[in-house]
DNA sequence: CGGCAAATTGACACATCTCAAAGCCTGTGG
DNA sequence: CCACAGGCTTTGAGATGTGTCAATTTGCCG
């Protein structure tokens, strides 16, 4: 299968499972142009402040939201994963407030805004499964930031665990209960809004637990269930159901 | 000019200064049905867990997004003036992931999530207009976990004071340097993931700095590019220019 | 085997939280 | 018009969490 039609089918299982995709939504998602490209780790794939005119939707690898501030301390705002349409919201906003990094090796998909434009036009219920995609990107912000404002260090650390795990099984990539997990716990730090110190010794604690174990990009998730318990990790703002949308 | 008249009419405004809202697009958003109702401050206007069949529009007053943990914490991850689509995402997140309060004597405009529906099918430019108002929603969630992650309690408080008080101006709600804050010390420590008595400290330090004055529910900005600079502010994220979308 | 980035450790400084009490407004009822 | 209640703000003091700095260890890749 070639790189634009593993994009095509990850991200109708992405959108399968939030509401019924139809055939013709799904040749309509398969007729847009896509150019592939790859990126190594730590670079970035879209910068802060530039005006794309395209979107990106990522197909291997993982990517995340780096927003960097003045004094170069820097906030990791969201991890993708294959099938997320990573930066369809540039499509209305224009000019991106953050950018976009790889945080392993990489493949994403360019697609030109002028097709998605064109979906907007053309097909209002796959619209709005895009819409879909970017609103639960918002509810993925608020519990993150739900979580840096207001749940102790570990709880965080397991908060994202548990997410990424069923994100990641959304899209097939659990094997078992493990998955990639490439961040260094400098990323991991930045993203849990923590010094790299406390970030690993936040680590060992969660290890401490024995839910988990991560060792260079693998990470095991020893009881899923007992982790969400432990993070009280409510899945709700995941959308994980299909229905009308 | 009725309540209803008065949504369309902010609304407009809001999406005015990022795109050119056309006479027919105006009377589309006019030709909503809409229910007005009043709440009083510290009401919940729509419930966490809910499953809202309407979108509510803010026309006056303040209110807020607000995640409630199991420990009973809770975290504010966002604010709202008048002209916001408050929770036009319910569209299509259905169960609402976060309750909306009231942080003010507040009045609102409900209208059922059909009439959007029809939108999203006939006036495509219109429906990218009110997804981007959710695309805004999603950077300003960004910013704000920046800002709790990384940035200093002072410049945390008057990076929201510059976005308020720009998004009051978007409005015409900006009385000169002036505008209505009505938020408690606890319902701001909330918002900035500070305790109760950090965030008493935190705006004294700001009003030491004779930047702000703030009594009541009456918010003055006495040198505005100056708490930018303060805050290290970058309005980017709130897309105040207008063009095609 | 050597070199480099990442992970880990220890010690100390500092920021922030918690608890508890006091002061200050504002609206209400007498 | 005053007294009072209740919520909000402010203060102090001590406990705890988290950050910083600097050194050491580990693991990987050439």
């Amino acid at each position: 299968m070639s790189m634009a039609d593993r994009a095509v089918e990850l991200l109708t299982r992405n959108l399968s499972r939030r509401d019924t995709v139809s055939p013709e939504e799904k040749s309509l998602l398969a007729s847009l142009r896509k150019r592939v490209q790859t990126f190594h780790k730590g670079v970035e794939i879209i910068s802060q402040h530039s005006r794309p005119s395209t979107s990106c939707l990522l197909v291997a690898g993982m990517t995340a939201r780096s927003v960097l501030l003045a004094d170069s301390r820097r906030q990791l705002t969201a991890l993708h994963v294959p099938g997320d349409f990573v930066d369809l919201h540039a499509l209305l906003l224009r000019t991106m407030d953050h950018s976009i990094v790889a945080l392993d090796e990489v493949t994403v998909v360019f697609v030109p805004h002028e097709d998605l434009i064109a979906i907007t036009r053309e097909a209002p219920h796959l619209t709005r499964l895009l819409w879909l995609c970017t609103a639960i990107d918002a509810a993925i912000h608020r519990e993150m930031m739900t979580s840096i404002g207001r749940r102790s260090p570990a709880s965080r650390l397991a908060q994202v665990i548990c997410e990424i795990y069923l994100r990641m099984e959304v899209i097939g990539q659990l094997a078992g209960n493990v998955f990639s997990f490439p961040l260094t716990q400098t990323e991991l730090s930045d993203l849990l809004g923590l010094s790299v110190v406390h970030t690993n010794r936040t680590v060992q604690d969660l290890r401490a637990t024995r839910l988990i174990s991560w060792q260079g990009s693998t990470m095991t998730v020893h009881d899923f269930d007992a982790l969400c318990r432990f993070s009280r990790f409510d899945p709700t703002y995941l959308n994980l159901v299909s229905e009308p949308r």
